[in-house]
DNA sequence: AGCCAGGCATCAG
DNA sequence: CTGATGCATGGC
């Protein structure tokens, strides 16, 4: 029961690379498998789950999507609807994306536009998920926090045999990690995260942070609940902010961001990550969390360790 | 062997 | 308030 969807050029907002964007490391979710071309994810439909995959049929300049979608069962219109809005939201293909690029053309980031051009922020799917990849990143490395992720689903997920028989994990529900024991999260090859992952599921469970609220709030008042949660610090809780919940003027500042802002902006000399973000949330304002990105893709692409 | 990775909690000053 | 240290883990 196969279907295809077309995201149209006249939909895309700008450029976009899929490739780039779904390899960028962002902590919205795990990474997308790979395919012949394109990548693959599964979506819970009333239903039934579907399986998509994502191709880029045109250029970044001028981009458009096939997308094509395996159902068990016959794929609904509404359902196809569904999954066509679904993916221009998570995968930012609304952001005008070129007005960022024209707005700082002049400046420094334009070295990342030009190298990148077409990387967008990615929304996820799951909050709680995206909390806990958020919580995984930190003092690691992309390719292993996307690991812990995988053995969390293996290990605690609902198993799905997809349409065309692929094998899919879940990713567990808040009350599922909330009631598991620090020792058996250990398996997830989570090291001492697994005290925060079982104590931010708890939280998150008993209703304590509500993730869904937080999106209706400002940005500071949520970054300040999120901040109360053990493990989530001022990196982790701007991921979360940005990638988790769409705030635009979040910007993560981790290791390359900051050896990347103080090598461009501050003739190499030591800033604190406070001051960072300080810096690049005045700057670029609500496109912080794309100036960000691009700092991080460039900085970390480009190897930069001097601090120049 | 030692350093580092999309840091944070804790403690010293 | 800022700065140093321990923390699991694996690649280099």
């Amino acid at each position: 029961m196969n279907t295809e969807i077309q995201i149209k050029p006249e939909e895309i907002n700008g450029p976009f690379n899929l490739l780039e964007t779904v390899l960028s490391g962002q902590t919205s979710g795990p990474r997308w498998e790979a395919i012949k071309e394109g990548f693959w994810n599964a979506i819970r439909m009333p239903e039934q789950y579907v399986k998509y995959e994502v191709y880029q049929v045109k250029p970044v300049d001028r981009p458009s999507l096939s997308v094509i979608l395996k159902g068990s069962k016959p794929i609904s219109f509404n359902t196809k609807e569904v999954i066509h809005t679904h993916l221009l939201h998570i995968l930012g293909l609304k952001d005008p994306l070129n007005e960022f690029y024209s707005k700082f053309k002049d400046d420094k980031i334009s070295v990342a536009f030009n190298c990148f051009p077409g990387l967008r922020v990615v929304r996820a799917s799951n909050n709680f998920e995206s909390l806990i990849c958020s919580i995984c990143s930190q003092n690691t490395t992309v390719s292993k926090w996307n690991k812990m992720i995988q053995l969390i689903k293996k290990f605690y997920g609902e198993q799905i045999i997809l349409p065309d028989g692929t094998l899919f994990h879940t990713f567990p529900n808040p009350e599922r990690l909330a009631n598991t024991s620090v020792n058996a999260l250990m398996a997830c090859q989570v090291g001492y995260r697994a005290n925060y992952i079982v104590k931010a599921a708890q939280m998150v469970a008993e209703g304590e942070v509500a993730l869904n609220s937080l999106s209706q709030k400002r940005y500071e008042d949520a970054r300040e609940i999120l901040l109360t949660i053990p493990g989530v610090g001022p990196k982790v809780a701007d991921c979360f902010l940005l990638y988790g919940l769409g705030f635009m003027e979040a910007a993560p500042v981790d290791v390359w961001v900051k050896r990347i802002v103080q090598t461009w902006y501050f003739k190499g000399c030591n800033v604190s990550r406070e001051n960072v973000r300080k810096f690049i949330q005045q700057k670029f304002e609500n496109w912080s969390g794309y100036a960000s990105l691009y700092l991080f893709h460039y900085a970390r692409k480009m190897n930069v360790k001097a601090y120049m």
